[in-house]
RNA sequence: GCUGGCAUGGCGGAAUAGGCAGACGCAAGGGACUUAAAAUCCCUCGGGGGCGACCCCGUGCCGGUUCAAGUCCGGCUGCCAGCACCA
């Protein structure tokens, strides 16, 4: 009888063993095939590892294992991004300086992590907040600001009255903070901003080179939101000035029927001695500007709105005149903060001029304008009507005519717009890279030259914001006073720091060459090992991490920096493991699992088979500790194996065809996420040795190399204890004989009228003839009447037709 | 509202490519072992009918294609996720 599995000594005697033996360090033999698997790196926070955090890492570390034993160098890394506000704010809360409380729960993260017998190569850890790291975040943002793409903005940005700080869009969920959930307002600050909308296009582009799951591309490209149209001038009545407007419609051109500008257009101001009701306009614009993001979109059936008084624009196509409104409904910051209403074939300006009795025509046939008091919005089947020279046309032919129309008259022409907007790169904090920008005087806002990098965070003695809205190390004067690199006068350093996205949008490229002081890696390394082959990550990253890194690489590639244009080959993502009442984890709904409670209860295996277990990867699941029960019960199985285990290097006559189809089974599903399907074949195998109450040594080393992947260190114990050669990690993965992978004599269902009626064994390739003529009479007497039709599924079934 | 996805036993979930629905696990019930319990092992386990070989029904709802539909098509209903006054 074997002894015990006593999961304690098991899985802390290999995890001493591999790190002794560096196991899964990676090489820089650059000759071998190369793999590289990433998982996101977390964020230290203090709570410590959620159960939720192995979910992907063990899929990852399953796809990285298995490399390993199929030969290929695998790069699968783990690090820390760990600069950001949580621990800003613990910091300040009980007076500890930031590094510290990083310092303290990066090693319980590392700890729980090590606990858990990952293949991580720790040898390449890296930490956003080391100025060995953000050196070249910093270098970064040089190479950003001097191809332009880094700029100083006044403007109205997203201020967390909570976090004191100011979110870019991608941050604002419903309103608010999606930190903190405290209400976002708008407030103008100066901030430094990123490009990011010039790659709006290439980011569209280069998702069609990419192998991401849809929702993922769906959302990235929903996020950038392109549109194409036209901009359009409109002569505004006795003025030379025109007012330009953005419509994805120019087709409808003939039924706009008024215009409607942003409360912020600077039209008003512009013509405020004209306007006759201007106090109203700004009453109005006031009233706006006090909703939040929150209240404008809850309000959007009920629009609002006040009419220009004194001024009037005109149709150029003709010559109406029409009246111009303000309301909420356009917004400043998309396309040129003015619109042409046409009400008969938009929603929201249908809603509008029906609350304020504007007229409606209608310029698209086969609307139910007049009869259901709808808009009518079927583009691909509508006809041209009341529109002059475009009557009788399609949409799509309306669209192309008026624009050569527009643009030979010198009113318009072709444009394209996104709602991606540029990305806020400011935060007005403590913790995060520094800014290595200086602001002179004379020379205005000057880059800090390469080789002063990295530009250190000072240490400050109060990290608490201030209340303007001002980085704690704007008072750091004796930091900020300093001397301009171009002019040599008096300057100020930036005091804003960078976001927490900085350190995260290029890590992966530091992991190919951790050490490089020369460079953020080098040429060799980035060639060898770019881009990632495998990213998986959360879903809620999509706009925010995904994005930004695709951008930065992308820059870095123009920049030659990078030798491919895309990050990430394939990109997944896993779903979320919710409470065992099906909420999400949290400690207030008291429904919170411990990772090192089940580590401790059950072992890291057990927990490792369970998340693997527990349903469709992608799909968020339940926690349940009966489950984690099934799984350890298997691995019990797996260990008792050992008491019935016979001679034969092979496969036993009688299992051969199910060995090879559970290795290829496995082998496929850990290549496609089917985690749970792989785990289920492999109990199903086991099942099958305790029925004949024998496992031949040939048996059980496959089975042990296919469960190595997903329960390391059972795995390696039981592989020690029967003697094979070696260490598991340093096999090779099982073959499988597809030939073998199909039994010689299957079970063939015989269907009556499509009704299964009975079964016959049949050889494999057993002719359709033979195979027909036992079905009939495995029917029997069953079968009556003319037989109209036979039908043979080689392997699976007959189905006899008759009447 | 738009976009994407999902809907299968008491539960989590399986089901190449349209080909025997319910793999695997959990829970439950019964039995063995035990003074007893736990653990372990064996059996049953979608619903209904029949002594029985068997028969009928069944993958959210309605219809269609097909020899054959969980799977394909059309129309609904419900749920999840993302976006949301983006002209």
């Amino acid at each position: 009888m074997a002894v015990p599995y006593n999961h304690h000594e098991v899985e802390q005697k290999w995890q001493k063993i591999w790190d002794e033996e560096r196991a899964f360090r990676t090489s820089n033999d650059y000759s071998k095939p190369k793999y590289y698997a990433l998982v996101e790196f977390p964020y230290p926070s203090g709570q410590g590892l959620h159960v939720g955090h192995p979910r992907p890492y063990t899929a990852l570390d399953i796809v990285a294992r298995k490399r390993r034993m199929q030969g290929y160098n695998v790069l699968y890394p783990m690090g820390w991004d760990a600069f950001g506000l949580p621990t800003e704010n613990y910091a300040i809360k009980n007076h500890i300086h930031p590094r510290i409380v990083t310092k303290n729960n990066v090693e319980r993260f590392k700890g729980q992590l090590h606990s858990l017998g990952y293949s991580f190569d720790w040898e390449r850890e890296i930490n956003t907040t080391d100025s060995e790291y953000y050196k070249w975040t910093q270098w970064i943002f040089l190479k950003l600001f001097n191809a332009g793409l880094a700029y100083k903005s006044e403007m109205p940005i997203n201020w967390c009255t909570s976090c004191k700080v100011g979110l870019a869009n991608e941050e604002v969920v419903n309103g608010v903070c999606e930190r903190c959930g405290s209400e976002v307002v708008r407030k103008v600050k100066s901030q430094w901003m990123l490009k990011i909308t010039e790659y709006a296009d290439k980011l569209i582009q280069g998702l069609d080179t990419v192998d991401y799951i849809e929702r993922v591309k769906v959302s990235q490209k929903n996020w950038i939101g392109k549109s194409q149209g036209a901009e359009v001038d409109f002569a505004l009545t006795g003025k030379e000035e025109k007012l330009r407007i953005y419509t994805t419609r120019p087709d409808t051109l003939f039924g706009a029927t008024y215009m409607v500008v942003s409360p912020e257009h600077p039209l008003i101001e512009k013509y405020k001695n004209e306007i006759k009701n201007y106090d109203e306009l700004v009453a109005y614009r006031e009233q706006a500007a006090k909703k939040s993001d929150f209240e404008r979109t809850e309000l959007v059936k009920d629009k609002t709105g006040v009419e220009i008084a004194g001024l009037t624009a005109t149709n150029p196509v003709n010559n109406k005149e029409i009246p111009i409104w303000i309301s909420d409904y356009v917004l400043m910051t998309y396309g040129t903060g003015a619109i042409m209403a046409v009400p008969a074939h938009d929603e929201r300006d249908w809603d509008f001029a029906k609350k304020f009795q504007l007229p409606i025509i209608e310029v698209v046939a086969g609307s139910k304008v007049s009869v259901q008091e709808q808009v009518y919005t079927d583009v691909a089947t509508g006809t041209l009507v009341n529109s002059e020279f475009l009557n009788g046309l399609s949409v799509a032919d309306a669209k192309e005519k008026i624009i050569a129309f527009l643009e030979e008259k010198g009113i318009g022409s072709r444009k394209t717009n996104y709602k991606l907007r540029d990305w806020v790169f400011s935060r007005q904090r403590y913790w995060g890279e520094p800014i290595p920008i200086v602001h002179c005087e004379k020379c205005g806002f000057v880059p800090l030259d390469e080789s002063e990098l990295p530009l250190m965070l000072p240490e400050v003695e109060s990290y608490e914001p201030t209340d303007n809205g001002e980085s704690p190390l704007a008072a750091m004067t004796d930091w900020v006073n300093t001397t301009c690199p171009h002019c040599g006068g008096p300057a100020k350093r930036e005091t804003d720091t960078m976001p927490q996205w900085a350190g995260s949008s290029w890590y992966f490229l530091r992991y190919t060459d951790p050490d490089n002081k020369e460079a953020l890696a080098s040429k060799e390394a980035l060639e060898y090992w770019m881009p990632v082959d495998w990213y998986n990550g959360g879903m809620e990253h999509t706009t925010l991490h995904l994005l930004y890194s695709r951008f930065w690489h992308r820059f870095l590639y123009d920049q030659g920096v990078v030798p491919c244009p895309e990050p990430y080959q394939k990109r997944t993502s896993h779903g979320m493991i919710l409470g065992s009442n099906g909420e999400k984890m949290s400690k207030s709904r008291g429904n919170v699992v411990n990772p090192d409670d089940i580590v401790q209860d059950y072992g890291a295996d057990t927990l490792r088979t369970y998340e693997m277990f527990i349903g469709a990867f992608d799909l968020s699941a339940a926690w349940s500790e009966d489950g984690v029960k099934g799984c350890r019960r298997f691995l019990e199985r797996v260990w008792k194996l050992q008491d019935i285990l016979v001679d034969g290097d092979g496969y036993s006559a009688d299992l051969e065809t199910k060995m090879h189809q559970t290795i290829k089974k496995v082998s496929g599903d850990f290549e496609c996420l089917k985690y749970n399907t792989a785990i289920a074949a492999m109990m199903a195998l086991i099942n099958e040795f305790y029925k004949k109450n024998a496992v031949t040594r040939g048996e059980y080393r496959t089975l042990l190399v296919l469960l190595n992947p997903v329960a390391p260190h059972i795995t390696e114990e039981l592989w020690q204890t029967a003697g094979y050669e070696g260490r598991i990690y340093q096999t090779t993965w099982p073959d499988y004989d597809e030939a073998k992978t199909v039994e010689s004599t299957v079970e063939i269902g015989v269907q009556l009228n499509g009704k299964i009626r009975a079964t016959v064994m049949a050889s494999k390739d057993a002719d359709k003839d033979a195979v027909i003529a036992m079905a009939k009479e495995a029917l029997g007497d069953k079968l009556t009447g003319t037989i109209v039709k036979e039908i043979y599924v080689p392997g699976r079934l007959v189905n006899i037709v008759a009447k």
